[in-house]
DNA sequence: CAACACAAAGTAG
DNA sequence: CTACTTTGTGTTG
Protein backbone atom coordinates (compact mmCIF):
# COMPACT_ATOMS: atom_id res chain seq x y z
CA UNK A 1 0.00 0.00 0.00
CA UNK A 2 2.61 2.37 0.83
CA UNK A 3 4.24 1.80 -2.27
CA UNK A 4 0.98 2.88 -3.96
CA UNK A 5 0.97 6.51 -2.47
CA UNK A 6 4.51 6.91 -3.40
CA UNK A 7 4.00 5.98 -6.99
CA UNK A 8 0.80 8.06 -7.05
CA UNK A 9 3.32 10.81 -5.55
CA UNK A 10 5.20 10.52 -8.50
CA UNK A 11 3.31 9.76 -10.92
CA UNK A 12 1.59 13.01 -12.92
CA UNK A 13 -2.16 12.35 -12.08
CA UNK A 14 -4.87 14.45 -11.37
CA UNK A 15 -5.99 14.86 -8.14
CA UNK A 16 -9.47 12.84 -8.42
CA UNK A 17 -7.08 10.12 -9.42
CA UNK A 18 -4.76 10.28 -6.85
CA UNK A 19 -7.43 10.22 -4.56
CA UNK A 20 -9.14 7.20 -6.14
CA UNK A 21 -6.43 5.02 -6.49
CA UNK A 22 -5.23 5.94 -2.84
CA UNK A 23 -8.64 4.77 -1.18
CA UNK A 24 -8.92 1.70 -3.65
CA UNK A 25 -5.26 1.01 -2.10
CA UNK A 26 -6.77 1.29 1.60
CA UNK A 27 -9.10 -1.17 1.10
CA UNK A 28 -9.01 -4.20 3.99
CA UNK A 29 -8.14 -7.39 2.83
CA UNK A 30 -11.21 -9.88 3.36
CA UNK A 31 -13.39 -6.86 2.68
CA UNK A 32 -14.85 -5.09 -0.99
CA UNK A 33 -16.48 -1.90 -1.69
CA UNK A 34 -18.63 -0.32 -4.03
CA UNK A 35 -17.69 2.08 -6.70
CA UNK A 36 -20.21 4.05 -5.22
CA UNK A 37 -18.19 4.45 -2.00
CA UNK A 38 -14.89 4.69 -3.51
CA UNK A 39 -16.23 7.59 -5.34
CA UNK A 40 -17.82 9.08 -2.08
CA UNK A 41 -14.32 8.90 -0.53
CA UNK A 42 -13.11 11.58 -3.06
CA UNK A 43 -16.04 13.57 -2.58
CA UNK A 44 -17.53 12.52 -6.02
CA UNK A 45 -20.47 10.91 -4.86
CA UNK A 46 -21.52 10.61 -8.47
CA UNK A 47 -18.30 9.90 -10.07
CA UNK A 48 -18.21 6.33 -9.97
CA UNK A 49 -18.05 5.57 -13.38
CA UNK A 50 -14.97 8.41 -13.32
CA UNK A 51 -13.39 5.64 -10.89
CA UNK A 52 -13.70 2.74 -13.60
CA UNK A 53 -12.65 4.89 -16.18
CA UNK A 54 -9.69 5.35 -14.12
CA UNK A 55 -9.13 1.82 -12.61
CA UNK A 56 -9.31 0.92 -16.84
CA UNK A 57 -6.25 2.67 -17.86
CA UNK A 58 -4.89 1.71 -14.36
CA UNK A 59 -1.22 2.83 -14.37
CA UNK A 60 -0.34 0.57 -11.55
CA UNK A 61 -2.57 -2.46 -12.27
CA UNK A 62 -1.38 -5.01 -9.84
CA UNK A 63 -0.53 -2.20 -7.77
CA UNK A 64 -3.80 -1.15 -6.86
CA UNK A 65 -6.39 -3.97 -5.80
CA UNK A 66 -8.79 -2.84 -7.56
CA UNK A 67 -9.95 -6.62 -7.63
CA UNK A 68 -11.75 -5.72 -4.06
CA UNK A 69 -13.69 -3.05 -5.43
CA UNK A 70 -17.35 -4.53 -6.78
CA UNK A 71 -20.87 -2.88 -7.80
CA UNK A 72 -23.35 -1.61 -5.33
CA UNK A 73 -25.52 -5.01 -5.30
CA UNK A 74 -21.86 -7.33 -4.52
CA UNK A 75 -21.60 -7.95 -8.81
CA UNK A 76 -17.96 -8.46 -9.61
CA UNK A 77 -18.24 -6.16 -12.45
CA UNK A 78 -15.45 -5.97 -14.96
CA UNK A 79 -12.34 -6.42 -14.26
CA UNK A 80 -9.13 -5.41 -17.03
CA UNK A 81 -6.77 -7.27 -15.11
CA UNK A 82 -5.40 -11.13 -16.26
CA UNK A 83 -8.34 -13.77 -16.48
CA UNK A 84 -10.83 -10.79 -15.99
CA UNK A 85 -13.79 -10.64 -13.82
CA UNK A 86 -13.44 -14.77 -13.28
CA UNK A 87 -9.81 -14.46 -11.61
CA UNK A 88 -11.08 -11.06 -9.77
CA UNK A 89 -14.03 -13.76 -8.05
CA UNK A 90 -10.82 -15.96 -7.43
CA UNK A 91 -8.93 -13.73 -5.71
CA UNK A 92 -12.16 -12.26 -3.42
CA UNK A 93 -13.03 -15.87 -2.21
CA UNK A 94 -9.13 -16.41 -1.38
CA UNK A 95 -9.56 -13.14 0.72
CA UNK A 96 -12.43 -14.07 2.50
CA UNK A 97 -14.34 -11.41 0.94
CA UNK A 98 -16.96 -13.10 -1.05
C1' DC B 1 -11.03 23.20 -27.12
C1' DA B 2 -14.53 19.46 -28.25
C1' DA B 3 -16.17 14.77 -28.62
C1' DC B 4 -16.01 10.03 -27.25
C1' DA B 5 -15.66 6.23 -23.99
C1' DC B 6 -16.38 3.57 -19.34
C1' DA B 7 -14.84 -1.68 -14.55
C1' DA B 8 -21.80 1.72 -12.66
C1' DA B 9 -25.90 3.16 -10.43
C1' DG B 10 -30.47 4.50 -10.43
C1' DT B 11 -35.16 4.42 -12.04
C1' DA B 12 -38.85 2.50 -14.73
C1' DG B 13 -41.50 -1.32 -16.80
C1' DC C 1 -35.74 -9.64 -13.61
C1' DT C 2 -34.61 -6.78 -17.78
C1' DA C 3 -34.09 -2.35 -20.24
C1' DC C 4 -33.18 2.51 -20.61
C1' DT C 5 -31.30 6.81 -18.89
C1' DT C 6 -28.14 9.43 -16.26
C1' DT C 7 -23.42 11.21 -14.77
C1' DG C 8 -18.40 12.61 -13.86
C1' DT C 9 -13.80 12.19 -15.21
C1' DG C 10 -10.13 10.43 -18.31
C1' DT C 11 -8.40 10.03 -22.78
C1' DT C 12 -7.89 10.97 -27.53
C1' DG C 13 -8.47 13.91 -31.78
Amino acid sequence: MRDARRLLNEYKLTDFQRQVLLATAKIPKGETRTYKQIAAAVHRPNAYRAVGSVMRMNPFAPTIPCHRVVKSDGSIGHYSGRGGSKAKENMLRREGAL
